[in-house]
DNA sequence: CAGAGCTACTTGTATATCTAAGTTTGCAAA
DNA sequence: TTTGCAAACTTAGATATACAAGTAGCTCTG
């Protein structure tokens, strides 16, 4: 590590490249592109000539290190103090860039702590398999893996228009609303409300809440009731989610969700809809479309 | 409008909600929670007693007129300064307020012109349809509704590792890499990377980029190689977009990609498979899953 | 040794001020 | 009437400062 022999003299980050030296003799000399750390000059990480912000330009030169992973998932970034001193600019410009890293689901940050190069959950396959029997749906592979389920409501209730629609009732049709949430592992990936057609389960067992989870699936549950299941039709969408959805999914900023409305139809009427919100930081959801 | 009476002594935020007046005579009064909007006293906007940060107070106030249509989708939200005066804030919350409703895509900004309420375009749908006949992919879609396909590269290539792997081909076989980026209403909407075993298309049409976009899709053009098209396998993901894709994209600041990786099968083997980054908030997919 | 508490460090929030850059508007000149 | 331009707006970016609040590690105390 080679001592500093010169004087630093920092201009405003809107004049460079202008970085200027001044030696001890007195001599002013002009650099391409230092930087200082410490007491030592080293190699330039960010590109002066790049008229972008700075902030883009710092978020850059972090995204490479975390993509090339010389910053490997879990480590931490410097602190703000550093990254100022690293990068001679100041704090708005450095939290903007790790604002953006965050929004981009790079990075976490901790009050107090510091931030961190996120750690990437494993993502789990969420399979509707129209060719073996199309029984491993989202609730049996909760059940599966020692999943919880949280029931939230579990209720006849009017059916609301597009709920309506989609079972291909009169609107305001009695229906039963329930209402889940999802734990697997600790942390709630998937919130769902579904809706029957109330004639079909009044007084049986899938009318008490106490049942759920149900062995084996929504599926299953509809075969007991003699139901013969023809046809899944499932749309995908994707969002950010809610304020609601980011606090009950416990979502990191930067994550987004899967919107998914799915609809089970019998041999002659539709007999389940479903619309799903699942924590797009933990699923892929994985389809087998036989083709005649 | 009724003049205002009073003198507005405007504490610091975090003193809140000690709201003091002081009336011409010199009394001192204090109120629940007043706003001053020019020269008259308004009802409340924003939840003094609430204790979280005042930018997340501006953001929930703002999401609220916003969802309820008070703020209609293209209408201008009022300026920083105007903001600033109707909180009785600064410009800092203000901003952190109006990059939190835009990183969960509620609005726009504009430099220069100002901040409006996003207009969400109708979702497309994608559908693959194991039922009927499978031929409605993305590439047909673009073509059935007048989009465009954009080559970017038609090359035989030695096939990387996932690739080999999901066709089932020893790694550095050589497979046919194309990539496309689909343009529909003028807008950029999917970028596609696909790859086919090159003894397949070999000395065919196929072989020819000029010959993009096939008229009825991939599937047709499969068909037209003597393939029998067995069945269809997709991984959907969601997650936000690199810059890269941002850029190709022309995705606004919230806005989730889905990245779906498709691998269509022969009756013998797997003949392409796909890589696909599709815009979120332009297309919803779409499946009908039959159940044997 | 265990626990409390202090300290130093971290990120989060709010304020004020300045400059840059893009857009709209209206007025004056051709 | 049309064109050009200046003025007045808008958001974007950068800097400086202050304090709040959460965390980790150390030391002191019992």
């Amino acid at each position: 590590m080679t001592p500093l022999l010169y004087d630093y003299l920092a201009p405003p980050v809107h004049e460079r490249p202008s970085f200027v030296l001044r030696t001890r003799e007195g001599k002013v000399v002009r650099l391409a592109d230092p930087l200082i750390q410490g007491s030592v000059l080293v190699a330039p990480t960010i590109d002066p000539a790049d008229p972008r912000a700075v902030y883009q330009r710092i978020a850059d030169d972090l995204r490479t290190q975390i993509l090339s992973g010389d910053l490997p998932p879990g480590s931490p970034l410097p602190s703000e103090a550093g990254l100022v001193r690293q990068y001679g600019s100041s704090r708005g410009p450095v939290r903007q860039a790790i604002n953006l890293l965050r929004s981009e689901g790079l990075i976490d940050s901790h009050q107090g702590r510091g931030v961190f190069v996120r750690r990437r959950p494993p993502l789990r396959r969420l399979s509707i398999d129209g060719v073996a029997d199309g029984t491993r749906d989202a609730q049996n592979s909760a059940a599966e893996i020692g999943g919880q389920l949280e029931v939230r409501r579990y209720a006849p209730i009017a059916a609301p228009s597009d709920v309506a629609a989609r079972l291909e009732l009169p609107e305001g049709t009695r229906v039963l609303a329930r209402s889940f949430r999802f734990i697997v592992e600790g942390r709630p990936v998937q919130l769902s409300d579904s809706y029957f057609p109330y004639d079909l389960v009044k007084g049986t067992p899938a009318e008490d809440p106490d049942n759920e989870p149900w062995p084996g699936g929504t599926l299953t549950q509809l075969r007991s009731l003699g139901v013969e299941i023809r046809e899944i039709t499932e749309d995908v969408a994707t969002r950010t989610p809610t304020p609601d959805e980011t606090q009950e999914l416990g979502l990191r900023p930067g994550t987004p969700v899967f919107e998914v409305t799915r609809t089970i139809h019998a041999t002659d009427r539709p007999v389940v809809t479903s619309r799903l919100v699942i924590a797009g930081d933990r699923y892929v959801l994985s389809y087998r479309i036989p083709i005649p």
